[in-house]
DNA sequence: TATTTTTTTTAGATTTGTCTAAATTTAATT
DNA sequence: AATTAAATTTAGACAAATCTAAAAAAAATA
């Protein structure tokens, strides 16, 4: 019941590709994960030996039960963490991800369920990402857009950012838009996709295209 | 400036022996480290490689300043991790040293830092041990002596246990012997070192001269 | 469908930390 | 001082995770 670290980067990782697309290919992994296609299959076949990956050579693959059920676990690990840091430990959101992902893999069931517990059961992490409970299982989660496909005019609030790059993440603190801000989008201008926004009811801020996509919002109708 | 967990282990093994000794053989580590001679040959060659230790062959050998100041960083993490458990994440002290064993290697000096201002600055962790400061500085300590060493009838406090093995702290744990409790030395018994306590004004407790050696009390005069 | 390109896998090497077994050095004892 | 015993080091091997280069399979294109 015991993965090393690089194990369960894997695990994570898959887990985090296969919700965008359903099954995962060799190079995406090796991109993810920052090395080379070659050992990722030497990978695969160890995570396979191991009942926790669905694999048949030059097929694709993802996890089955048992591989979702420790991606989770070590995702839980990692959200709780960033929270303590930023809520406790005064860090930026936008410096946590790195000392999580270290965390993460030296945390033991019985020590996250009780840093959870001191946290006082928290729902989603400084990115606004949801926190599965102690048993794998995510709190019901508002149903969120991209801010491209928010109305003109329409108040949402900020959910998640997603993917959190460090570069994105400086670039919405120095704009002010953080989990849980309000922002409008005034105009949509078609030339490059950009956007003028109101943040929280006060300052017009423009952004491109690209970072509007990695803005979640809320989407009650 | 970033060593692997297995030096970092190596590092503070040999602080720790050589605090006793002066300088450290070759099994004496082994046997702390549960690991062979051969092994730790191997790596005292690449600790020198990096001059953190000085060493010739046969000869022993102990740590140089540059060794020390990452033993007393890696000491200062895993204490202040273990204070971190007990006071806020209400775990026992007897059940928190292999949490820190982990915690300490993944733990980056702002991090650390910052972990210390949350928790105010404590002196000393749960089993007493003094917590070296930012620079990698103990605080002033009350000189210390063992329990064989009391004199009779004096009341003294409980400061640290030294060494701390599961076992002791368990037995400990269930006499309610902890940090900071005050005992008097009722009776010693020739015979097997034995003592008669008292414990915190109340209740008789015998123990083994083992244990007398392992509680360290203070020694005002 | 045949050929080219891309993707994936295999083969073999490398690094870190460990091990066992054998050799060497130092210490202890006769 | 010679011999035995203990401690330490060397030599060679192994497992995990990675790599490069080459081979094999699948997909794309002509």
């Amino acid at each position: 019941m015991k993965y090393s670290i690089s194990k369960e980067n894997y695990l994570k990782a898959i887990f985090h590709l296969q919700n965008e697309n359903g099954v995962v290919t060799t190079n995406e992994l090796a991109a993810a994960l920052l090395t080379k296609p070659a050992s990722v299959t030497d990978m695969l076949k160890k995570l396979k030996a191991q009942r926790l990956l669905i694999y048949e050579k030059y097929k694709g693959f993802k996890l089955n039960n048992e591989g979702r059920k420790v991606a989770l676990q070590i995702i839980r690990k990692h959200r709780l963490w960033e929270y303590f840091l930023v809520e406790k430990l005064q860090f930026g959101w936008d410096e946590v991800h790195e000392m999580a992902e270290e965390l993460e893999h030296f945390t033991h069931k019985k020590l996250i369920d009780r840093l959870d517990t001191f946290l006082n059961y928290p729902k989603s992490d400084p990115h606004g990402d949801p926190i599965p409970d102690s048993n794998g299982k995510f709190d019901q989660q508002q149903k969120q857009i991209s801010l491209p496909h928010l109305s003109l005019h329409r108040t949402a609030k900020v959910l998640a950012i997603s993917p959190q790059t460090k570069e994105i993440l400086e670039l919405l603190q120095h704009k002010n838009i953080l989990i849980g801000t309000k922002i409008e989008v005034k105009k949509k201008f078609s030339f490059d996709d950009s956007l003028e926004l109101k943040v929280n009811n006060r300052t017009a801020v423009t952004i491109s295209a690209a970072v509007a996509k990695s803005i979640l919002v809320n989407d009650d109708q």
